[in-house]
DNA sequence: CTTTGCTGTTTATGCCGTACACATAGTAGT
DNA sequence: ACTACTATGTGTACGGCATAAACAGCAAAG
């Protein structure tokens, strides 16, 4: 096995779906290859993560992993999927609002285990069992509100590209700091060269001298607060149109005798809405 | 000149912020080797950007760059603000959602002509005078507001961040049709054996065939409009706020006898408030 | 006329991913 | 029991990357 080329994904979604493989007592695996890699990675960063220092971290040659993983790319495939399952969601209770925030924060919990995760980059990433779980619970946490279908998707993918970003930022200063030895703060503190020349932007100077970069919102924080904040005022459009269209055929909907909420025009809508519930 | 080592940040101030140096007829120059190697980016992206490949464009040997630059690091750091000194932020009126959703959008335009712009990675580039004067400008749209200094500072930061994320996907789907040859639906569509995988996932069974895939939001237009709403409410409320105390020392703030609405609890606050925006 | 400094070149070091040919060992088939 | 095949690990090699260090030519300054 582990014969497909490359660029083959067809066989790196074999490699990620695959369970159980038996680990022989002895040589190489690999599941022990992707776990040293994302020891690695821990460590150094997915731009420190070499074939040659995974192969060395094993004892074995480098292209001894080759026989086992196709490449580079579909290694990191394999090691996000390793870490996304040791991080099972742990499902939340609580309206819409409560289990997206509680599912973005534990995102960036991972992301602080695992600083690499938002350095992956690229578009064409199989996912694994795990990320799969992971995406689909995401959507789950929209799935009671009125949201259009593509408005959940783009909710969940905003949310993930959110947490990414503020991830991003939050490993490339821990990085340069620990690479350098000097911390962010004093790195900027000693730019007086560039900061002689900031008198001429009057906003920025105007928010230096009252304060502003002092004591500074927590970056995510803020930003997810912002951010479900805004999901929320669609939500709660999405609700107040819902409440005035049949769920079923989107036609006007006309007050129940009895005062109590109704969801389809006809009962013909009720039965289509149910059908189409048992089927898909 | 250019004798300083790649790691001195103030060296990369210097050459960031001269302005107007002579060219020479012929032979390298700073100037000379930040266009080209803006062009090699633009062509090829951040990752195709090599020292080597931006001295072949000029004709000339790979070292000879660094009589002029310190290193790549800071050669990103001269194409940062070069492109941004071709796009200067065209000043717009209205309020400050408006505002800030235009240049937004602007920064936007800016990535979609040099997507290499948001693969940039570091917290430690210098800014250039261009660079500054955008930033200049954001933090302008929102300095009307009742938004404090660091919620102002938290915003632009937000929003930067979230074009940046979003221009990310974008290069990179792009980048890797251009390179394969192959469109990201035909290559998604052919995950087959992906795809037969997926049915034990409810939520994402349920929005496939409710269609969510098939006609997505764009990612952009959705995400920053969720944006703006989560800013609005944050604004919205410190607006409450800042109408009940006063704007100078927080105090409680009795309505006027006229009506009119009042800003300062007292003659005091008023002459402070005065004076520091005199002097500051 | 020589010294100095600016500019470009040459050579070399140490990383990286991975293609390819080879060695070895265990096993299935006869 | 002998053979052929397969799985697994190794060694060597190629092309690409950033950049350090020594060197060569040339122009202006002394």
């Amino acid at each position: 096995m582990a014969r497909g080329r490359a660029d083959d994904p067809d066989h790196g979604v074999e490699l990620l779906w695959r369970a159980g493989d038996r680990e022989p007592r002895q040589g190489l695996s690999l599941p022990r290859i992707v776990r040293a890699a994302v020891e690695l990675a821990d460590d150094e960063g997915l731009a420190g993560l070499s074939m040659r220092k995974v192969a060395d971290r094993l004892g074995f040659t480098t292209m001894s992993l080759y026989r086992h993983v196709p490449g580079r790319g579909q290694l990191v495939d394999l090691m996000l999927d390793e870490v996304l399952g040791e991080h099972p969601q742990a499902p939340e209770t609580g309206g819409w609002r409560a289990r997206l925030e509680a599912v973005a924060r534990h995102a960036w919990e991972i992301r602080k285990r695992h600083p690499w995760l938002a350095e992956v980059r690229g578009s064409r990433h199989v996912p694994g069992p795990n990320a799969v779980a992971h995406y689909d619970y995401m959507l789950s946490t929209l799935a009671g509100t009125a949201l259009r279908p593509s408005e959940v998707i783009a909710v969940v993918g905003m949310v993930g590209r959110f947490v990414d970003a503020e991830a991003l930022v939050l490993v490339e200063t821990r990085r340069e700091e620990r690479r350098s030895g000097v911390s962010e703060e004093e790195w900027w503190g000693s730019r007086d060269s560039l900061y002689e020349r900031l008198d001429r932007y009057p906003t920025l100077s105007h928010l230096w001298t009252a304060g502003g970069w002092d004591h500074p919102e927590d970056s995510f924080d803020f930003g997810l607060r912002r951010l479900l904040d805004g999901v929320e005022v669609l939500v709660r459009q999405r609700d107040e149109i819902r409440d005035e269209m049949c769920a079923e055929c989107g036609g006007p909907l006309e007050p129940a005798p009895s005062g109590r909420p109704r969801v389809y025009c006809s009962r013909a809508c009720q039965q289509r809405a149910y059908r189409r519930r048992r089927n898909g």
